[in-house]
DNA sequence: CGTTTCTTTGAATCCGGTCAAGGTCCGTGG
DNA sequence: CCACGGACCTTGACCGGATTCAAAGAAACG
């Protein structure tokens, strides 16, 4: 549903190999190891990313240190979009990625395929804005464990296989959460103790029962 | 900032008085109630409203009762804008409001007008997004009391006179805070006590020390 | 002026946070 | 291959902020 048919000069997919994208005319490919900042808040905010590989999240900072997640990107998402000339939110490598990087000036210089890729910005600020919503839903109404049990399943819902790595930590998703991470690991090990879910190590999971899972979801 | 200055056939004020805006040559001008529904979650969205006089909220029910208030909208505010075919909120008028409904399918045949309120529409939809964002900050990381401070400072930031109206009720507040209308009410005693704002019956207030109630929003 | 609805206040409870160990995972080097 | 070390995760005990339950008080309406 996110990262696959786009038609478009963005549509580069780490399948290829090449280190340069043979589709990939537009844009540079930069490389992030874990933790690197992809760009600050109340930088400027005249490119475009795109995630070729690995996974980034974007987050806020309160002054004394409470943080905030705003959403995670995966393989194929777009990410870095602002309606103002500035970014709201840091953008950090969760994991080694690599990200395509497009001025947005630029665009409009490449006729078609410029108008292509700004039709492409429009449909992934909507589904910014879709998700932010439902974000918003979870973090103002939702419980500890319905919290986690959602998480898992969005994040489940895009892998394709039977097993799902969480490319973050649990602090990243406390953050995003609006949680603690021992509240994060109690709801785990909950989850799990009602075989819902299956651990293998602290990063890998698969879904035992979708359907007493999505019970928990509330919505 | 939000109000003023669209020059657009959308920008019908109130002020003009006529129940027929002379500078609303596109568009129904209609009149709800309070609590009256101006349309529902997962209707299809092909209109577009602008609130003329009075206020809007949007709102989302988890099948359990539990309510999510989205926003608020003022005189002037464009809403009811969604990504995709169906609206992902319900929204109802506060108190008497005149809305203004124009199809959103109609606006290409508008010329210069119609494009015009295309690019409204998409400043309309980008606002949208920095206040969502800004309202997830809210929910995730404020305690109870910094929540409502910063509701009513973004609420007297609107409003221009040193009384500000509000057009909701607690249960709203509440609603939008992702807290109980107890604690909200609690944390406005607080407040008060704290001399900084002050009340004048339930709907009515001034801030009294601005900058001690901004210290308190956190950011 | 009485009725209804909304708001405030108080007391008790509970969910999630805080603080403090202890355990696990994993990379590194012996 | 195993031992070590550090980062990350889990668990437990306790605490506290927000919710819940209950009732009193104010405001709105006819």
């Amino acid at each position: 549903m996110y990262s696959q048919g786009f038609a478009s000069p963005l549509s580069a997919r780490p399948a290829t190999g090449a280190a340069v994208d043979p589709f990939q005319p537009i844009g540079v490919r930069m490389a992030f190891e874990p933790g690197d900042e992809i760009f600050a808040q109340d930088e400027a905010s005249d490119l475009v990313y795109r995630v070729v590989r690995g996974a980034v999240r974007t987050s806020r900072l309160l002054s004394d240190g409470r943080r905030q997640i705003g959403d995670f990107y995966y393989e194929g998402d777009i990410f870095g979009l602002e309606p103002g000339p500035l970014h709201r939110f840091t953008a950090e490598a969760l994991i080694d990625s690599d990200i395509l990087v497009v001025k947005r000036a630029t665009l409009k210089r490449y006729g078609d395929e410029g108008l292509a890729l700004e039709r492409l910005i429009w449909a992934a600020t909507a589904r910014e804005l879709v998700r932010t919503q439902e974000h918003l839903l979870l973090l103002g109404r939702k419980t500890a464990c319905e919290k986690v049990a959602s998480f898992l399943l969005d994040l489940a819902d895009r892998g394709r296989g039977e097993l799902t790595v969480l490319p973050m930590g649990r602090q990243d998703m406390a953050d995003y959460l609006g949680l603690t991470i021992e509240t994060v690991s109690r709801m785990l090990t909950q989850l799990q103790a009602e075989g819902l879910v299956e651990f293998f190590g602290n990063r890998r999971f698969h879904i035992r029962r979708q359907a007493g899972l999505a019970r928990l979801v509330a919505c």
